[in-house]
DNA sequence: CGCAGTTTTGATTCATCTCAATTTGTGTGG
DNA sequence: CCACACAAATTGAGATGAATCAAAACTGCG
């Protein structure tokens, strides 16, 4: 629907805001992953544009209605949900390279929120318009579904966390989480800047705030990461590690 | 390969041969929601034949090259993850008109196993020629990428669940939830059977099964419910939701 | 009819929450 | 550039919900 207006837009792109996939030093970890050339450039003429999120900013709000994905160019954001009674569960945390807000195609509107945690930059995915070019390029549409799929299988991973693993388990698998993301993209796994509040930490793991702290201090005492604030080093990945899967370990 | 021989096939229904999509009762629920007539019809050259599943048989195991998607066609299924050191979480409870085994896209492989909890029969989907036909029939494209999206919006709601309700709070929001979904395949909504054991509730919410007793039992003894056994008769709804968003009645 | 698996119930322990005080860090305006 | 106010983080003490351990009752199946 409103993508008939777009289609005949020519793709101009906006100053220095030349958007092309193509180009783009994510193109490995986003969505043109394994794209031939010719359906990059396909790809190019998809893309709607950048937009940056200044630090605070929601990309989008539960109840929008959903016209687009993005995949982020820059930055980090976490997701929400919360319900009428005032619950908040933080749903994840996203990174450049990562797609957001396909949480939104199964009832035309966006059922969370995303909030950028520093300032951040996303390139707009026209969900219509990529339906359509699926239908001409294979390998998106069966890559587009990986990245479907492969959210559905993190949120799994999510469930077993808050399900089964206690405090300083979950704050473990976080970090772990987190500096294997970093690599991926290039950075220390080791040393890294915590974007998100105690809070938000502990609501992503099921915990409070000060369980969070607690974790956080036993973690330094311990010698496994020094911790400042939101500077992180992690000194001893192998008894992280190991506190996760304890299999005589752990229970007591 | 299979379907080029139903097609000249007249849509006569021989018992438990016979897969169409078109015929089936569960349409308005399932993959084919939505689509018109001559559309249903190419839909059901797709379905690669039927299976049988009894009580206690897996319908996959993580780690299964991932090659269909399942229809569940009668019946009911739980998924499950299980972790090297031995963590076993339940990630949902499934039932007739769901679809079943998309995490298996994102890798190739499945990342969790299905079993059946009582005799169920699901349709084949070759995921393959699920997204051939995806390309040429939009509204099937469109249809499965709601059906996606709508998992990742279920699983987000047992994030919530998980990270922030309490025992007898999840277990009221697990008990309205079967009862709606019952409702919606036109079973009793107030009165059912539970197909899985005390400790497979607690393990899809996070709880150990003499606490998901003890909460059944509570609700009982409030007259919010009447259990015995795997029978379960919801008398008070009103109550059981207030239950979940108590805006000032539930924090102490 | 008996046995194994499931469920219920009780007593106790323990991890995490809650409440509270203090410290540290951050952004703003004089 | 410093002081102030506010947000975030740390730490402690005590309360509490759920886990654990244990035993008994029930169910269904061979």
């Amino acid at each position: 629907m409103h993508a008939n207006v777009k289609q005949n837009v020519i793709p101009l792109n906006v100053p220095g805001l030349k958007v092309a996939c193509s180009q783009c030093n994510l193109r490995e970890l986003c969505l043109p992953f394994g794209l031939a050339e010719e359906e990059l450039e396909r790809l190019d003429t998809l893309i709607g544009g950048r937009r940056k999120i200044k630090r605070g900013q929601h990309l989008y709000r539960s109840g929008d209605p959903f016209e687009a994905i993005f995949a982020i160019k820059a930055g980090f954001f976490k997701t929400d949900v919360l319900t009428e009674d005032g619950r908040d569960q933080v749903t994840g945390f996203q990174m450049a390279g990562e797609i957001i807000g396909m949480d939104g195609i199964s009832t035309e509107a966006h059922t969370c929120n995303a909030v950028a945690l520093e300032d951040s930059e996303v390139c707009l995915i026209p969900f219509a318009e990529l339906e359509s070019l699926s239908s001409e390029i294979r390998a998106l549409q069966h890559h587009f579904h990986k990245v479907m799929s492969r959210e559905i299988v993190r949120d799994h991973g999510v469930m077993m966390l808050l399900g089964t693993m206690r405090a300083e388990e979950r704050l473990a698998a976080f970090l772990l989480n987190l500096s294997q993301r970093f690599t991926a993209r290039g950075y220390s796994s080791a040393e890294f800047h915590l974007r998100m509040t105690r809070e938000e930490i502990g609501s992503y793991l099921g915990l409070k705030l000060e369980t969070v702290s607690r974790a956080f201090s036993r973690f330094q005492d311990e010698g496994l990461i020094s911790v400042q604030q939101k500077h992180i080093r992690i000194l001893d990945i192998p008894n992280l590690k190991a506190l996760l899967g304890p299999p005589g370990g752990g229970r007591h």
